[in-house]
DNA sequence: CTAAAACCTGACGTTGACGTCAGAGGCAAG
DNA sequence: CTTGCCTCTGACGTCAACGTCAGGTTTTAG
């Protein structure tokens, strides 16, 4: 099943989505905004979502904490959508990739100072 | 020696310590406005650090990259000093460490999946 | 039918760690 | 002495992902 396909689902309101991905209505509406996310709309204009909207929005949550901006992730949503990428986009998933890598090492080198103070402080109470 | 005390030392202007450090001078004077770092005063008002305000400074760097507020730094910094601490000051250090090592979890989770469609796109050119 | 709950479109506010600009001194070299 | 770099104090600007408020429409529950 295609994206412009999408047989006959049933079709859920930004409330739904907001609650079921843990976010704010003005999340979902943000993200539209930022091209992230498209909806349909009912006769009077309120939005309407496919049920993926809701692990889709989680899976924009991750890429926010890891870092991406919505800009960047627009740029690789095709990656997700038609598996298919071109050079450029190949080359923003190994740096995006490795900038993740190193922020964790960062990461990792401050949690270990951390540890090490916390040791020293439990030891001289 | 701790970081505060020390002995009649070279003391450095604040260009010095930006350079040492790797950030950037107006970076240093937002560390004294947040209480992160002391200098003394020339007689003209130039601001004079010791030596160990360089990698005092890569600390704080270390620290805002995983996540700490200046205003959180100035709140454990005496359990670098004195390597002193009351209650309050452990359970800081603990929430800080719990709440990087979650966020370690969260960016190697972004990671593996950033993997897993590199590896479907290195695959499907 | 009506009241509450949910939704809509703007549009301004927030947060943190600085960047940047303006205007005014300070300091070593030639 | 003056040139050129460094430093000073404000103070406004930036960026990203929303929060929040205002004022109005729509849907739903009873």
């Amino acid at each position: 099943m295609t994206v412009t396909e999408a047989a006959a689902e049933r079709l859920v309101r930004i409330g739904e989505v907001a609650r079921g991905a843990g976010v704010s209505v003005r999340a979902v509406r943000y993200y539209e905004q930022q091209g992230l996310l498209i909806a349909e709309r009912s006769p009077s204009g309120q939005r309407l979502y496919r049920q993926d909207a809701i692990p889709l929005v989680r899976f924009f949550q991750q890429m926010f904490a890891a870092g991406l901006t919505s800009r960047r992730i627009t740029e690789l949503l095709p990656c997700w959508d038609s598996g298919h990428t071109d050079a450029e986009q190949r080359a923003m998933l190994r740096a995006e990739r490795d900038r993740i890598q190193a922020k964790v090492d960062d990461l990792q080198a401050a949690l270990d100072r951390l540890d090490e103070v916390i040791a020293i402080t439990d030891t001289h109470p």
